[in-house]
DNA sequence: CGCGAGCTTGACGTTGTTCAACTAGAGTGG
DNA sequence: CCACTCTAGTTGAACAACGTCAAGCTCGCG
C-alpha cells in the first residue's frame, strides 16, 4: 500500500484517537500493520492461536465464534465495521478464546500487538479510551448471555433480530448475511426453531421475509416479545 | 483507620502494583477510600447505580448478580478475596450492569473512581495491569456463559462445583456459603434440578454432602461430566 | 416450642431438540 | 441443456430434557 492509500484507511481509528495520540504514532502503527481481505466464511483469527495481533475491522461483518469439542458452534457476538477487535479484549495473555470469522467479505488491518502496546503505554489517555471501547463490547456480550440464560427461544431470537437491526445493519430492513444455522448458534437454539419462529412471526405480520431480506414490520411487538422472554 | 492499619490493608493490591506505582499513589488512594464491612446477603453495589467507586475486596466472597424485570436472578460469576471488582469492568461509563452482593461477610474498600482514574493515567504500566486483571475476569464470565449455552444441566452444575472448588474456595472440600437456589441461578437451571443432580452424584460417590459441606470425591469423573456436558 | 426458610421428592406438562423426509436453488460436468 | 449433487431451508412427528407445582421435611432461630 502506498502512503496515500494508508491515509484513507484507519479513518475511524484516526477520528476516535485524534485527541489522544500523535499522528506519528498512527504512522508507526500503520508501518507494522498488514492489510488483508477475507471472503465470507474465512477465519480471520483462529481460536487457540496466539494473540499476536489486534484487528482493525475496516469494512465487513465478523462473528466471534466459539467451537467446542463436539464441533458445536456458539456465536458470542457479531460486529460490523468500523471496530477494533479482540486482542484488545484479553490483552497479550493466553491463547485466543474464540475465532473471528468473516460473515461478509471483510477488509481488515492486522496491527502488531507489541507495537500497539508500546503506543498505549506512551499515551495513557488513549489506553483509557481503548479500555472503554473494550468494556463496551464486553457489556454487549454479557447482555447477550443474560438474554440467553433468562429467556426462552422466542425472546432470544427476538433479541438477535433486534440486535442485528440496531447494531450490525443499522436498519430495520436488511439483507441477512447469516444462515438460519448461524442465527441459531447466536440465539442458542436449534436451526428448526429459528425457522419455525421466523415463519410464525411472518404470519403474524411482525416481520417480513423475502429470500435473504428481513424487514421488521412491528418493531414494538418484537420489543415486547423480547421483554416478556 | 490509623496509619498502621491502613498499611496492613491493600496488601495484595500493594504486591501486584508495587513494581508499577509509587507508594505515594497508594496513599492517595487510601485517603480517598472508605473501608466497610458487609454481612452475608447485603448489597455492596447496586445494579443501575452509578459506578462512582471501584471495589477492592479484602476478605469474603461476592456474587455478581443480575436481576431482570420479573425478579429472576442470574449469577454472572462469584469471586473471593483478594480482588479488584467492577467499576474496572466498565470504567466510568453508564450505570452498573449488575449488583455486587456479599455471599459471605466481606471487608471491602471503596475506592473513588476518579482518583483511581487519575492514578492509572499517571501510571500507564499499572493501567495495563488493571486492564489484564479485568480481562481475566471477563474471560471467566465468558467461559461460564459458554458452558451455559452449550451444555445441559449436569455439565453446567459440574462446572459450577468445579469452579467453586478451584477459584473460590481453593479446595476440593469446602463449606458451601451458597444456597441451592443460588447454585441454580449460577448454573442457569431450577433449584430442584440442582438438588436432584447433587443427590444423584452423592449416590454415585462422585461427591459427598454433609449439611453445607461439599467434598469432591471423584474429581476426574466430575471433570468428565463437565466435558461431555 | 413453634415458625419460617431452605431443602427434598415425585408427578405432570411444556419447551425445545432430534430425526427423517421433502423442497428449492446454485454449481458442475457430461 | 439436462441430469446430478450439494447446501440451505422447511415441515411434522416422536421423544427427551427441564421447569413448575404441590406437598412434606429439617433445621436453626426467636
Amino acid at each position: 500500500m502506498d502512503a496515500n492509500e494508508s491515509k484513507q484507511e484507519f479513518s475511524w481509528f484516526r477520528n476516535i484517537s485524534a485527541q489522544f495520540i500523535q499522528s506519528g504514532d498512527i504512522e508507526k502503527l500503520e508501518k507494522s500493520s498488514v492489510k488483508l481481505t477475507f471472503k465470507k466464511g474465512e477465519i480471520i483469527l483462529k481460536q487457540g492461536g496466539l494473540p499476536t495481533h489486534v484487528i482493525y475491522l475496516e469494512t465487513g461483518i465478523v462473528k466471534f465464534n466459539y467451537e467446542n469439542e463436539s464441533n458445536k458452534n456458539l456465536i458470542l457476538t457479531i460486529v460490523s465495521a468500523p471496530k477494533i477487535l479482540g486482542g484488545a479484549n484479553f490483552f497479550y495473555k493466553d491463547n485466543n478464546l474464540f475465532s473471528f470469522i468473516a460473515v461478509e467479505d471483510c477488509e481488515v488491518i492486522l496491527i502488531d500487538a507489541k507495537v500497539l502496546e508500546a503506543i498505549l503505554i506512551a499515551n495513557p489517555q488513549f489506553m483509557m479510551l481503548m479500555f472503554q471501547v473494550t468494556s463496551e463490547m464486553f457489556k454487549t456480550s454479557v447482555l447477550n448471555f443474560i438474554s440467553l440464560a433468562h429467556k426462552q427461544k422466542e425472546g432470544r431470537i427476538a433479541d438477535v433480530i433486534l440486535y442485528l437491526a440496531s447494531e450490525v445493519y443499522n436498519e430495520n430492513s436488511f439483507v441477512l448475511s447469516l444462515t438460519r444455522k448461524e442465527i441459531a448458534e447466536f440465539a442458542g437454539c436449534s436451526t428448526e426453531n429459528v425457522i419455525i419462529t421466523l415463519s410464525k412471526w411472518q404470519n403474524e405480520k411482525i416481520i417480513s421475509l423475502t429470500g435473504k431480506k428481513v424487514e421488521i414490520i412491528d418493531y414494538d411487538r418484537l420489543k415486547y416479545i423480547s421483554k416478556i422472554g
